[in-house]
RNA sequence: GGGCAGGUGGCAGAGUGGUCAAUUGCAUCAGACUGUAAAUCUGACGGGGCAACCCUACACAGGUUCAAAUCCUGUCCUGCCCA
């Protein structure tokens, strides 16, 4: 089954607890910093563990066009290869199913890509899915699903969400690897009665883990945060639940808040190559000029690399100057800032004082000094 | 002193009678980014009403024309070449 998960502490629907898997355990609540290719973009893997990372994300379809899942068996598996000697989640490659929808057929037996890179087909099945999952030798494996847009209407949502039930439990036939866990995924969209229906078929299949997909794909925010106490009861209590691709740090309160364990998002990564930071007192955008003579770090109390040695005068140079420090830095940064906000998050659950120290965050958030 | 080439918005550089407040790039300013086709993308970028519109603009001063950044004359300036 490859992983046990024990609960320490809830405060309310929120948890907090211990993923232990092959290669380490995870605290929970728990960010999962995005490596999409085999690597966090711009970041080695020991300044990723430094900013407190536990678990990475990894993914099917990106590895599976290149190199190649059965190269990365023949070097050693995925750890060996990217220089990550901690825990794993590969996504299965149904966000791609969404995000390049274009390049995307649907049928039953699968979703069959043109390649991004070079137009040549790529048929990911459920059974493919797996096999390159286990290929790449991950500790949390995730199952096929469809991901459908927001603005899907009833019918597309329906279709999705019975094809999701079949490939997962195609999915959780097909796998083999004792030292692998797989994860089921829920979508439904905010429609709690077809999130109730799926959640209901995948439980039965006793997956050891259960995500909630098809979130912050184009919906109201307010939407997602309203559907996701009600989703996350929908799951087993004493399995992790992880909330996939999101979100932003109020996202993720919402998400702790009804119960969720995992969360994983390109945002740090992504909005910090774009110069933007995250930070207690909100967001921080390093382009912008009033930054130019600011010899503050970007927080006075993160105690990252960046923030110990750099001030927001320095990052808004290296963003002007297009210096590929400047990503680099802001990425680490978020990515401390995203972990410290969960380690705050769990030890806050631990002490019965989750909702207090949620107020207390979206209010700085919400009135920058 | 003579010959040649040229002076366009912060910079570079198009345009060479009307469709030009003027292509484009850079710079500047602002915004977006949620299981990564993103170190990407979008918008603004002479002034005023901030829509229709009006004003000031393509070295300077005159001129031709219904109409000039674009043609003519002179002036100033820059680069190269010859003395």
């Amino acid at each position: 089954m490859g992983i046990s998960f024990t609960l320490h502490a809830a405060d309310g629907p929120a948890r907090a607890g211990d993923i232990a898997t092959p290669h380490g355990v995870v605290p929970t609540p728990a960010f999962m910093p995005v490596g999409t290719q085999a690597t966090v973009k711009g970041l080695t893997p020991d300044m990723v563990r430094d900013a407190g990372a536990h678990i990475l994300l990894g993914n099917t379809y990106h590895l599976a066009l290149r190199p190649g899942d059965e190269l990365v068996a023949a070097m050693g598996g995925l750890h060996k290869f990217m220089g990550w000697d901690g825990p794993i989640l590969t996504d299965s490659g149904g966000f791609q199913v969404f995000s390049l929808a274009g390049r995307a057929k649907i049928t039953d037996r699968g979703a069959t890509f043109r390649s991004h890179i070079d137009g040549s087909p790529l048929e990911l099945t459920p059974e493919k899915a797996d096999e390159i999952q286990e290929n790449l030798g991950s500790d949390i494996a995730m199952v096929l699903d469809e991901c459908p847009p927001a603005d899907a209407d009833p019918a597309r949502l329906r279709s999705a969400v019975a094809r999701s039930i079949h490939w997962a439990e195609r999915c959780r036939k097909h796998h083999t690897r004792a030292d692998q866990a797989q994860f089921a995924i829920v979508q439904g969209a905010t429609d709690l009665d077809v999130r109730a229906e799926c959640a209901r078929e995948l439980v039965a299949m006793d997956f050891p883990g259960y995500a909630l997909g098809g979130f912050s794909v184009g919906e109201a925010p307010e939407a997602m945060h309203a559907a996701l106490p009600a989703c996350a009861a929908l799951l087993p209590a004493h399995k992790p639940r992880y909330l996939m691709g999101v979100g932003r740090p109020v996202d993720l309160l919402a998400g702790v808040a009804a119960g969720i364990d995992m969360f994983d998002c390109v945002m740090p990564t992504r909005n910090g190559r774009n110069a933007l930071a995250f930070t207690a007192d909100g967001p921080l955008r390093l382009r912008n000029a009033k930054h130019r003579r600011d010899s503050a770090p970007l927080e006075s109390d993160c105690g990252c690399y960046c923030c110990r040695r750099f001030s927001r005068a320095y990052l808004h140079h290296l963003f002007a100057a297009d210096e590929m420090l400047g990503p680099t830095l802001l990425s680490l940064h978020n990515l401390a800032y995203y972990l410290r906000l969960m380690r705050d998050a769990r030890a806050a659950v631990a002490g019965g004082r989750f909702a207090a120290f949620r107020a207390g965050c979206l209010a700085r958030w919400a009135a920058p000094p």
